[in-house]
DNA sequence: GGAGTGATGTTCT
DNA sequence: GAACATCACTCCG
């Protein structure tokens, strides 16, 4: 079930993210299909949050959307390279969003291999982590410049209503208990000062599919290639 | 596997 | 001209 605009339009962007987690974001864009499962998101907040683009209330041409009603895409471009996925929430005149960071790959896998110059073979069963299989590759989708990359998604994606039929998130009844979240600051934002501790970070526990993987998965698996 | 660093374009000072 | 919600590569162990 696509998830409705209801959703989006709620006031607390850090319940939302912590709620994403789990979702499936799905891409239909160049007439392919790719999904995923949401494994990392973090939370910003246009009033009262300095590493928000919108923090006291600025207004670029690049941030406008996020002050119009939740349930819309913000892509920026980071760093000249990265294209990052976020989705605006809150009701009009709040600049809310949530970064979608890390998405573990369900659907179109060969596609998101071409968009990502990752020819690599045989990535299969990608979600399992046994014994003697090849570990997968998480550059795939591990992070959120590669994940948008791998599912198509770039600046001509701004503003985009996740109502279409381009960009959306589905919930499939994957429901998680407290104990299978994660809950850090986030990541990168240090000149956002004391805010930057601000635990609006939210990952999937031991799920390896989250950026940068060594720091937050848990030993168990099997480090050998 | 960890530190260091270059790539690259838009936004804002 | 600096900073940037990043990534991948090198070098060193």
């Amino acid at each position: 079930m696509k998830l409705p605009e209801d959703f989006y339009r709620r006031p607390d962007p850090v319940q939302i993210s912590r709620e994403l987690l789990g979702k499936y974001l799905i891409t239909h864009i160049g007439g392919v299909r790719t999904a995923g499962i949401i494994v990392e998101t973090e939370a910003y907040n246009g009033r009262t949050d300095k590493a928000c683009h919108a923090h006291l209330g600025r207004r670029t041409k690049r941030t406008e959307i996020m002050y119009h009603r939740g349930g819309l895409a913000y892509v920026y471009l980071t760093y000249g390279l990265h294209h990052l996925f976020n989705i605006v929430t809150n009701e009009a005149g709040f600049a809310d969003a949530v970064l979608i960071r890390a998405l573990e790959p369900t659907e179109g896998l060969e596609e998101m291999q071409l968009r990502r110059g990752l020819a690599r073979p045989g990535l299969a069963r990608p979600s399992l982590m046994r014994p003697g299989l090849a570990r997968p590759d998480y550059r795939l989708t591990a992070g959120p410049g590669v994940m948008s990359q791998a599912l198509g998604i770039t600046r001509e994606h701004w503003g985009e209503n996740l109502q279409g039929d381009k960009i959306w998130v589905e919930d499939r009844n994957y429901t998680l208990a407290d104990q299978d979240i994660l809950q850090r600051p986030r990541v990168g934002i240090a000149y956002a000062q004391e805010d930057a501790l601000l635990p609006w970070r939210f990952s999937i526990r031991n799920n390896p599919w989250v950026s940068r993987a060594k720091a937050t998965y848990e030993s168990g698996n099997n480090s050998a290639q």
